[in-house]
DNA sequence: TATTGTTATACTCTATAACTATA
DNA sequence: TATAGTTATAGAGTATAACAATA
């Protein structure tokens, strides 16, 4: 439901144009795995948003934090961190480095390993991403509501540690 | 968090691997936005590997099912349902229509729209599909415990509606 | 032999814009 | 002019396999 406007819980279109209320959505209505791919659209979506007004895809966000945190932390460390493939983490470095926000340098004991950190520019960019992340998760909150939070979340984190 | 094997809240790599603790995730770790892009990726993996038995993709589901359950619907309409651009579905609809699932016929009245209706082939297979969607489902709600599950469906349907 | 990172390649899903055929 | 669907094209994100350099 990419592109919601907001009117509770009326389904909307692309455009935030009423979708017939004939549709039939069946059992997609009451089905968890369907509404969490729901869900998880529409709130990337809204994220996406704001990181490119810092001119970021919402891609770079996850990564640029990782490295933050983890300074010196090698591309093989990092994509399994991500949970991603070390190919896939070629091309999203390169770029990184290629607009300054992380600098790469080789281990001195083993030449096979970079290490990554962010630059000041990309310490800068990870500082937007968060505040983005930070207003995201506020509109997030307000919808989940204070009693609930802990609960959704801890859900959130047992079906992505327990499904298979 | 693709790949977990389900050692209750160990972090697991793509190959079931424990992944270094000393990774430090930051701020991830309590978000809702990141938490609930790693839930939807493993719950759609894990779906993704049942519909394969099948010998679907996990895409086609959601797509049958909604023609299923509105015979005759068309393209646009269709694509307004799914939240894509109707240009997408063209690819998706003359593959389900190749491979004999759907049937796809003109109106007579307004011969620019086709009415898309499932072939007894393709009701066969969403039968399928379904059969393997509830018991993922199964394998949702033994996650997510019995006396949360509404509350958890009514957040998630929140957010896919109200996030901007 | 095993590991780090790169390359080549391909697949899925999606979008925008221009097009056609109808209306 | 407007709408239904297609085509052409592109982009993001991901994966597998083979590879070079290094261990």
């Amino acid at each position: 439901m990419r592109g919601s406007k907001g009117t509770r819980g009326a389904r909307r279109g692309r455009n935030g144009e009423a979708i017939a209320e004939s549709i039939n959505f069946g059992p997609l209505e009451r089905w968890i795995g369907f509404n969490l791919r729901m869900a998880q659209e529409a709130a990337f979506q809204a994220f996406s948003r704001r990181s490119q007004e810092v001119g970021e895809g919402p891609g770079r966000f996850a990564t640029l934090t990782l490295i933050g945190r983890n300074p010196g932390i090698s591309q093989t460390a990092l994509s399994l961190a991500a949970g991603r493939d070390k190919s896939s983490l070629t091309p999203v470095v390169e770029d990184l480095v290629r607009r300054g926000l992380v600098a790469r340098k080789r281990m001195r004991d083993d030449r096979r390993t970079y290490r990554l950190n962010l630059t000041a520019a990309g310490r800068k960019t990870l500082t937007q991403l968060t505040r983005c992340a930070r207003q995201h998760e506020r509109n997030l909150d307000a919808i989940i509501g204070r009693r609930d939070r802990t609960r959704f979340l801890q859900i959130l984190k047992r079906i992505a540690a327990e499904i298979e």
